[in-house]
DNA sequence: AGGTATTTTCAGTAGTTTCTGAAAATCCGA
DNA sequence: TCGGATTTTCAGAAACTACTGAAAATACCT
């Protein structure tokens, strides 16, 4: 996947199936797999060319732009869902039988280290929504907040 | 990996290799490999007992320094090998024959998109030496920054 | 040092992901 | 609508990663 987003990243034009095969040695059934994907992730897209049956595609060339794409993606995949478990098991916790004292304090414990880890990764989810959400040039503008610092 | 590291933090307690092994069902091998990846990673740390000829470990508590310290593994272990390859394809370039004159304008293309990927690479590399390198509060103190600015 | 508790290593196995190649499906111009 | 061009799908193969169990190595106490 990386392969072929990297030829289709420093070539910077369209290409087709047939030539992304030639020139990387996969399958078509490869090619035709991991655009979807690349597709799916936004950092690829197709073009259509006329008076020509073939689907060309291409990479996304700005490069704070193919980054933000990247955490965007990450985010609804990875972020999100982990998110969403922690507060499930938060809100199982909640509904726990009262146990022996010793035994309800620790779980207190557990809770509270759990929610400490929630709160740190709901903040940096907060913050990606703001420098990643839409638009282009959120990482950019962050990283340039960032860098006078040092 | 993960499931151990998870078992670690949520228990906060040093745990021994049995328990470890009772608790997530899995082999002791598997346990050994995997407490030497998680201290590799500066996350996990071994703590010895007086009295009790095991081996204990625990992990890291604070969730700013643990994502720090996740960020550092994975810079030295992706992001600087990544910025060594590029700067490497940028020396070979340099070295390239003089071709025909279209070829090589096609290839100064390239060139232009392969150094926009490493110059954005490299800014984020210094940005995680300061804000990650070393210390604890680095992350923290970022987030901080960036966060009164939603 | 000797003896045992504990950890590490590793060959073999199980499980997962990725790739191929070709059949099936889709698309498009005439 | 038809027919060839093109893309998609997917079963099986290949490649990769993770796990187990037990032998080997190491560490610790006396």
């Amino acid at each position: 996947m990386a392969e072929i987003h990297a030829l289709l990243f420093i070539e910077g034009r369209p290409l087709c199936t047939d030539e992304i095969m030639e020139r990387r040695g996969v399958s078509r059934g490869n090619v035709s797999t991991t655009l979807r994907q690349l597709s799916e992730w936004g950092i690829v897209t197709r073009v259509r060319i006329r008076g020509d049956r073939k689907d060309y595609f291409e990479a996304e060339q700005d490069v704070w732009n193919l980054l933000s794409l990247i955490v965007r993606a990450r985010k609804r995949r990875e972020l999100e869902p982990l998110l969403a478990a922690l507060e499930e098991v938060r809100n199982l916790a909640s509904d726990s039988e009262t146990s022996p004292d010793e035994e309800q304090k620790e779980t207190k414990a557990h809770l509270a280290r759990l929610n400490s880890m929630h709160d740190a990764l709901r903040r940096l989810d907060r913050l990606s929504d703001r420098f990643i959400g839409r638009g282009g040039k959120g990482l950019d503008v962050a990283v340039r907040l960032l860098t006078p610092l040092l």
